[in-house]
RNA sequence: GCCGCGUUGGUCAAUCGGUUAAGACGCCUCCCUUUCACGGAGGAAUGAGGGGUUCGACUCCCCUACGCGGUACCA
């Protein structure tokens, strides 16, 4: 298997979950997973971005066995690299000698002007094709010694495949099954650039068979071209050893239609990369899941079953589960809509099956950033255990229990003082001696404990305990108000309700 | 325009000719809880349209519609 992503920016949603189903289906079956840096387009290569996506993968958890990172038997794993080698080039010319390619010297700016000519309502965008390109310079239109005379001069010029017109090319897909095409509508695609580098179509070919790829999974946008990677096969290397294809559907706009991008996700405010990442050509930033405070766990989980499922319906699934379980025939075929409250859902789903200790770490950076004390390992995680379930997100951690390690900074003295009175001034003063007198206690006997005083100063307990969760944890919020006390211990606890006193006297 | 791929509730989706068409997210109601959650019990909500095939179609075939993708010396 190979995840061949190119190096021109953060590594999306939907390249997380091919590489995840590249991955799945390699450990699957004992199979290797090779991680190629398709990064021939030099116009559009972006320092970084090949580093950015290791990293990536790393945070996911779905590691290569080989890749540029990683050495190994089918290297290098850069195209750039393998262009160097003169790996490309080498075939594009075995493709000429057959008569299954040919040199076209046409200029961008004559490719323009033809297209611009050939322009009309019912065909918008003229192919360079069976047809046309009997109109520009190739060497199929010229006379052999004009080619030789242009080659000889050194006039740049690319190297396209010839495709024929009305042949049937058809392959199995393992998602969509017999899919057929006529040559007809494909075009004269280039395969060696001007510059030398290969296109897409060539190097595809070319490095899946030094390779020895056995099973190509890429996006469904790659359907229309599968017949010219097809004929390549069975041009250069027959296309018995042509890999198994599976075209993936798309993950498309929670809203509307289309393809899901980056700036959906801007718009409608969720990440749409996996971790953090900044275009170092625009400066402009984007937000990942990772910082967004998704666990990897939850991130693999939600990206597996958007397109897949079991059967059974089951939803959480370890990694370890998915390797057992997937299979490339329980794929759908039409895309699905992102849907970031069920991601989350199930980034609260892993919050809470997860031990604390898990993202401890994570979670203690994150009150540091806030500027909050992190207490020792054990009694931060006891902490984050007790409020887990009101967190969808590692940030709300910060909410949800900082009051437990710094005291809060506001008080909603609101929610007190209309239903405030002496008696319950007096019962708070008593309680604070009984806390004072009293042994530390367990959450059900402070409880046992505070309401057997409550009845004795013939006041409700309900009244009494808002007012205490206020004084503990300065608001309406928080895990059951004794379990609390107990955390926080007698010494604060009884520091807290002394100071919110104080506030309602003044 | 042409080519290809799709289409089950708002969303993710099960079903592989016979079901009261699962389940999950979200939404609503109730219970638990003198906070907020978690948990529990319920509820509303689905086969794009039209033709076939068949004793019987969500399921198979055809057409239409709609959506998406492609149509670059980008991947």
């Amino acid at each position: 298997m190979r995840f061949a992503p190119s190096p021109t920016g953060g590594l999306h949603l939907g390249g997380v979950r091919t590489v995840l189903y590249n991955y799945l289906f390699a450990r699957r079956h004992g199979g290797d997973f090779i991680l190629r840096i398709e990064d021939t387009d030099q116009g559009r290569y972006v320092p970084g971005a090949e580093e950015y996506i290791i990293d990536s993968l790393k945070w996911c958890g779905l590691e290569p066995d080989e890749g540029p990172h990683k050495s190994g038997p089918h290297g290098p794993y850069r195209q750039s690299e393998r262009k160097a080698l003169g790996l490309y080039e080498k075939y594009a010319r075995q493709l000429i000698e057959q008569g299954h390619a040919y040199y076209a010297f046409d200029t961008p700016e004559e490719l323009e002007s033809m297209r611009e000519k050939h322009k009309t309502a019912e065909n918008p965008s003229p192919q360079y094709n069976h047809t046309l390109r009997r109109k520009m310079r190739n060497s199929l239109s010229l006379d052999p010694a004009e080619t030789q005379r242009l080659l000889a001069e050194g006039t740049p010029y690319v190297i396209r495949i010839r495709l024929d017109p009305d042949q049937d090319v058809h392959f199995t897909d393992m998602i969509r099954g017999e899919v057929h095409f006529s040559t007809t509508g494909v075009d004269d695609k280039v395969l060696l650039k001007a510059d030398g580098m290969p296109t897409y179509h060539l190097a595809v070919v070319v490095d899946d068979h030094l390779m020895e790829i056995t099973h190509a999974f890429r996006g469904e946008e790659w359907l229309p071209s599968a017949p010219v990677h097809i004929l390549l096969w069975r041009y250069l290397f027959g296309e018995g050893k042509m890999p198994q294809w599976a075209h993936l559907p798309l993950i498309l706009k929670p809203d509307g239609h289309g393809k899901l991008s980056k700036r959906d996700g801007d718009r409608l405010g969720f990440p749409v990369f996996a971790m953090n990442w900044t275009d170092p050509r625009t400066a402009e930033p984007a937000t990942g899941f990772r910082e967004t405070g998704f666990l990897p766990q939850a991130f693999v989980n939600l990206l597996a079953v958007l397109g897949w499922n079991d059967g059974t319906g089951q939803e959480l699934f370890t990694l370890q589960e998915l390797v057992e379980k997937f299979s490339m025939d329980r794929v759908h075929k039409g895309g699905a809509k992102f849907d970031f409250e069920k991601a989350k859902w199930f980034n609260h789903e892993w919050i809470k099956k997860l031990p604390a200790a898990d993202y401890a770490d994570r979670v203690a950076s994150l009150f540091e950033a806030a500027g909050i004390p992190v207490p020792p390992a054990g009694r931060f995680e006891q902490v984050l255990d007790l409020v887990k379930d009101r967190c969808a997100l590692l940030p709300e951690f910060v909410p949800q229990a900082g009051f437990f390690f710094q005291a809060p900074a506001t008080i909603d003295l609101d929610a007190v003082r209309p239903k405030w009175n002496d008696a319950k001034a007096l019962f708070f003063a008593e309680y604070i001696r009984q806390l004072e007198l009293n042994p530390e206690l367990d959450p059900p006997a402070l409880e046992a404990q505070f309401k057997e005083m409550a009845a004795a100063a013939a006041i409700k307990p309900g009244e009494l305990l808002m007012p205490l969760r206020i004084m503990l944890v300065g608001g309406k919020f928080g895990p059951h108000v004794f379990d609390i006390a107990v955390l926080l211990g007698r010494e604060e606890t009884i520091r807290r309700i002394r100071h919110t006193l104080a506030l309602l006297k003044g």
